[in-house]
DNA sequence: TCTGGGGTCCTAGGACCC
DNA sequence: TCTGGGGTCCTAGGACCC
């Protein structure tokens, strides 16, 4: 059987990166990649995190998703610049439209990575590290920003490769190299192995890959049930997941706010469902799929989280139906405490109504989508402006 | 003016049906 | 004539990823 070769390719501090790349365009005199500086969240509405560090602050020691707070205790005289997610997410289909020439079988992973199967190219190219170089080289030229190419003949492996040493480098991690490659390292660097499980693994004593490998399976068992099965496999660096570039179905989306303080009122509560909701029903039309099951989410004072979900017999992308939804969710959930932050989630995506609907409820349902229709049109002309039915602006405009 | 936002997948427990 | 247990669906919550 032939082996499959897989490419990861990973943007190098891609927030950082980007904004560097642009802000030399408009012509700043600075590379923010050769100082110290991060890409961070706006303290004001409590959004300050680290979201991206140059290496320079990345050796001061500054992680990400820790507080700007804390990160300028390690480096008094960082610089923090604003994300920008529109000018990422051009800059991610970019970088992806030009990968898709080596090969058609490309899987977005996340905004700044994607695998590339590049077994059936194997005689147009040789040598896959040449190869990975030549895009690598490729990519800083066009582009302007260096990435990480990991090689292997799994996911698992060319996703572990490409985090060997960063930045601007082409890694193997071929199933032949395990052993040498993957198991001196600390158990916690093992893709899907977070904070909790590592814990777990510490305590009894496994602290690095090998250990892991080689540990009774009764024991790992006993502490992670059915995980422990996939845990092992991970290990031995097994995986024979396919790079697939549709999306899984039974989806959803999702969208959460934390707000500039906390929030008691409950009208200010609905105020930001109502906009949620209108934001996330316009992306569920926009891609035609409909959802089955509604949640609230929320975050308290606390920094609790919890959630509530429904789920409807027909799936809807109407705006006036999942509104009608979210609003009863939300007076049954609610629980009269302060809330940072709220947000809404549509799962069980279809694409389709699958629906038996009488007649007389369907020709309703047309007369919505067609409201909904007009109103993305607007909307979408007109940007962010918000336009909703009169009625509901009714509902939500004479609080104080 | 400490602690983001968007996802996926799994598990436990309750309800319900046969 | 009594009781057990499997299967499925749903909700809540948690771990993990970037």
């Amino acid at each position: 059987m032939n082996k499959r070769i897989i490419f990861h390719i990973d943007i190098n501090n891609a927030f950082l990166s980007w904004t560097a790349v642009y802000l030399l365009k408009k012509g700043y005199k600075e590379d923010i990649r050769e100082v110290p500086a991060v890409i961070g969240g706006d303290e004001n509405s409590r959004r300050g995190i680290v979201l991206a560090k140059s290496p320079v602050a990345k050796k001061l020691g500054i992680v990400t998703a820790e507080t700007l707070y804390q990160a300028r205790k390690k480096c008094p005289n960082l610089k923090v610049f604003p994300p920008n997610y529109k000018w990422y997410e051009q800059r991610s289909n970019e970088f992806l439209d030009y990968l898709s020439q080596y090969s058609p079988n490309i899987e977005k992973f996340s905004i700044d990575e994607c695998f590339l199967d590049m077994t059936g190219t194997k005689y147009l190219y040789k040598d896959y590290r040449k190869l990975a170089n030549k895009i690598k080289e490729e990519i800083r030229e066009k582009f302007g920003y260096t990435v990480n190419v990991g090689i292997a003949n799994n996911k698992l492996c060319a996703k572990m490769a490409s985090d060997f040493e960063k930045p601007d480098k082409v890694h193997t991690l071929y199933s032949e190299e395990i052993e040498e490659k993957l198991w001196p390292l600390p158990v916690a660097d093992l893709f899907m192995v977070g904070k909790k499980t590592a814990s777990i693994l510490n305590r009894i004593n496994i602290n690095t890959v090998e250990q892991l490998a080689k540990a009774d399976e009764k024991l790992l068992q006993k502490y992670f049930k059915n995980q422990a099965q996939i845990l092992k496999q991970i290990s031995w660096g097994l995986d024979d997941s396919k790079v697939e570039n549709r999306r899984p179905k039974n989806g959803s989306i999702s969208t959460t706010e934390t707000l500039p303080y906390d929030y008691t009122n409950k009208e200010k509560l609905k105020k930001i469902l109502i906009q949620q909701t209108e934001r996330l029903t316009r992306q569920l039309r926009a891609k035609k799929q409909y959802a089955h099951t509604v949640a609230i989410i929320y975050k308290n004072n606390f920094f609790q989280e919890y959630s509530h979900q429904e789920k409807r017999n027909n799936a809807t992308n109407s705006f006036k139906e999942m509104y009608d939804m979210v609003l009863d969710l939300f007076e049954k959930s609610y629980k009269n405490e302060p809330i940072r932050l709220i947000g809404i989630r549509f799962s069980d995506l279809v694409n389709s109504r699958e629906t038996q609907l009488s007649l007389f409820e369907e020709c309703k349902d047309d007369k919505r989508e067609n409201i909904d229709e007009t109103l993305d049109k607007i909307n979408n002309r007109f940007g962010k402006t918000m336009i909703f039915p009169a009625s509901l602006n009714k509902n939500i405009n004479h609080q104080r």
